[in-house]
DNA sequence: CTGCATGCAAAAACTTTGCACCGCC
DNA sequence: GGCGGTGCAAAGTTTTTGCATGCAG
């Protein structure tokens, strides 16, 4: 059973508010200034509990650590190589991607992760 | 500049001849048996370069440590979600793919990584 | 009260790196 | 011979976990 905690609400709520895709130790610092005795640890675990129960997503990078998506649909995501940063990327037809993958492969298809890679546009202006 | 090496030659030749996209550690395990002093930092080395070089590819698992695939042509992966087998899966458009995502996409988008996940036919039947 | 959640710190898991020696060109 | 590659081990990075205590139900 799960209890109710405010370390919980404050993480889940930081998330939501943000669209730049934070590492566990960025969320960590935020939520350092309302609960100053939080720990590392227990960001993980509720990092790891929300993305479980589905209410937020877990984005696994290419290089460097995890980050974390407050948005719990279905949808991708581009990694810019020159910034590092995280972007989401209207992408519609995720299901047909699936479905399309599902014909010629013997097994249960249950989701996918799809990720883009390139430049950003604050990056290609910026040179 | 690059000079030769019978280890890396071993990795590469071990990665071409199977295709369960094995972790570093496992094609350590492997190459040692004809090497029995390499080590697992030349491994992760070696298929750090290659990777580099476009001759493998890197394949990065939500859980777990990376993963290699000796075949460099663009292609999508499976993760079972069940007994951890990734498996390569057959999907063509993935050129398609990238540029139905740059059309909005204020970004240059370089390329894509798209996994699939679910259960493998194998863990079907098994049950 | 009961037991899940937390804080803390240690440990685990994975990967990279410094250094002295080895072997390719 | 010069310099990139290797083996070894130590260290780095990211994440998980054990344990005593705290707090929600």
């Amino acid at each position: 059973m799960i209890k109710h905690s405010r370390q919980r609400d404050a993480i889940r709520q930081n998330l939501m508010g943000r669209y730049d895709h934070p590492t566990a130790e960025t969320v960590y610092l935020d939520i350092k200034e309302e609960f100053p005795n939080i720990s590392l640890g227990t960001v993980y675990r509720n990092l790891s509990l929300l993305a479980e129960l589905g209410e937020i997503q877990k984005i696994i990078a290419i290089n460097g650590p995890d980050r974390f998506d407050g948005n719990p649909n279905p949808h991708c995501h581009f990694h810019c190589n020159s910034c590092g940063r995280v972007l989401d990327i209207p992408f519609e037809n995720q299901g047909a991607i699936n479905d399309s993958a599902a014909k010629s492969f013997p097994g249960i298809i249950e989701g996918s992760n799809i990720q883009f890679y390139g430049r950003c546009s604050g990056c290609i202006s910026t040179n």
